[in-house]
DNA sequence: CTGTTAGCGCGTTCAC
DNA sequence: GTGAACGCGCTAACAG
């Protein structure tokens, strides 16, 4: 019985080739006569030989594995994004490293950097402003990054929120609805986006718009917040959550309070996540495309790491699920 | 300008002194004097040299990383063991590498014993019966798997199924319950069990139990089995799903229905995901601590890979939580 | 106690 | 098809 794990050099001398023979074999690198494969396959199949990934790594440089580093993996939006990503990395045999990051924005930088030195490439949603990210020009690895650059020469994957802020805007003001109100998250990048397809829409049509800040994006965030928004003189005919957690919470409040939804208020969130649909009445939305996010970024990463050139920007667009949350205001 | 990433040599060359003393110092192994270590810090600050971990797991044989393999990502309930495994990892500076199962149970080994070379340990989620894990001792990484086992030597990190089972029956028991229906999912390991710890309480008592199954535990599939289960001769009056997912897509087929809980059947899940906090009525479940075994789990790995003694199996108590999906019936 | 030398680990790759 | 150097950080053995 062998201590340790059999190495290239056992197989080599089982099978009475170099080390180098035995190596480009298990490359497929290239071809051999029919003897010496033979007997390498023997070799290797008595041993169990198996390349150890640690060793070839470190001479090749390419570890297999992709970094992917998201706000809350609890969030379904990320757990969405995740399962599309891994996806398409399992297909072509990468391995994903996931970095959770919400807990810790202060250490955000430190932890991607040295994530960076152990994956080929990374893949990052974050809350950084981008005039906060310019080190990242300074990580040698190919990047893909959520949301729309300015500046930044780093590809992008990017769902259209502007747009389809618009969309749920125009369907509530087709709807009828006078006084609406955005119940927001001003620390995430996209709220801005999302607030200006409102207000664009808005505007044009002069309906009034009301914005409340959450310190979150979670259903507890939207429970919390909704006796402020929907108990004052002036109750808003609709409301337009941040995303679908806080629409969630915010409906539940809603129902405790003895509203009744749609009929009192229309609300709408973003992102389309499952459980959106299984909740009484069910939410009307913004199918940002997790799913497809996450394999699209994966792909692109992918690519690039290839070497094959990429688009800058990708953009995923947007779909509105219309349910029975929202409803047509009389007169 | 150099093209690549400084290394180690190139710090000792800087400050004038071995690798070896650049290694030892970097590493916290041995002090040195004043000067030296002086010239080494602006040496390393200079060059802006960091440690290649690749180079360094390749002698150390330690990566740093740990293996999670789970079966759906989406599912709150891996994402939540994810959440507190990924939690304790960070705080003893480890990386969680994840591994999704759900689409190809076929490739689990395979794809296992690879991630078992890139890894210091792994912990598994599976739906591997026990009998079909022993090539699992043959990985020579340690490993925390999350369910009882028997025969084999693995530490264990597992929710009492069985109890949370019997206390979820218990709870319908006394409310005068009698007609009782079970929606499971025999795919799975732990439904043998909470099929167990329900039939205990309920045959005591004399309570029929009708059992239906499940093709996978997620919402569409209780939705879909809804109308088999409720539009027979002989109603349930209340209904047990195999996981809070199938609850609520169960809720809301009964909706559609036209029946109302817990008015005319109560119904409860296993899990406590948060969703069923939010839906209407709230749903009566049995919290299985999914962030808590994820920590638990890595707690007891992180302890394994330090050498230190564990116990074998780490039970989780279940917890019920009362909500308003379940109801007495009268008389 | 401070610091160096030399060689290890293991798959890859160049020159022959 | 081979031999040997290579990459890069670690560490045993040893010298000042």
């Amino acid at each position: 019985m062998k201590s340790s794990a059999p190495t290239i050099r056992d197989v080599a001398a089982a099978a009475q080739v170099s080390t180098a023979t035995v190596s480009k074999y298990i490359n497929g690198a290239q071809r051999f006569s029919p003897k010496v494969e033979a007997a390498l396959d023997e070799a290797i199949a008595a041993l169990g030989y198996r390349s150890n990934p640690l060793a070839k790594s470190m001479i090749t440089g390419r570890t297999n594995t992709i970094g992917l580093s998201v706000l809350d993996i609890n969030n379904p939006h990320f757990s969405s994004i995740l399962k599309g990503a891994n996806r398409v990395a399992h297909e072509q045999e990468y391995s994903v490293l996931l970095v959770d990051t919400e807990e810790t924005p202060s250490r955000e930088r430190r932890t991607l950097e040295d994530l960076s030195r152990r994956v080929d490439g990374m893949i990052v949603f974050s809350r950084m402003r981008e005039h906060e990210m310019g080190w990242m020009a300074g990580i040698d690895k190919p990047l893909v990054f959520f949301g729309s650059l300015n500046e930044l020469a780093i590809p992008t994957v990017a769902s259209d929120d502007h747009g389809g802020a618009f969309m749920l805007a125009q369907h509530l003001r087709m709807l009828g609805h006078k006084r609406i109100a955005y119940l927001g998250f001003s620390r995430s990048r996209r709220d801005e986006e999302r607030l200006g397809g409102i207000r664009e829409c808005l505007d044009a049509a002069g309906i009034e718009l009301t914005v409340h800040d959450g310190e979150n994006p979670s259903m507890v965030e939207g429970e919390r917040l909704c006796s402020g928004v929907v108990l004052g003189p002036q109750r808003p005919d609709a409301v337009i959550c941040y995303n679908d957690l806080m629409a969630l919470g915010f409906m539940k409040e809603c129902a405790n309070l003895g509203l009744s939804i749609p009929r009192d208020l229309s609300v709408v969130g973003f992102d389309n996540i499952a459980y959106g649909k299984y909740v009484t009445p069910a939410l009307t939305t913004v199918d940002l495309q997790s799913e497809r996010m996450g394999a699209t970024a994966m792909t692109k990463l992918l690519a690039v790491i290839r070497g094959e050139q990429v688009e800058r920007l990708t953009k995923v667009a947007p779909q509105l699920v219309l349910r029975a949350s929202t409803q047509a205001r009389k007169g």
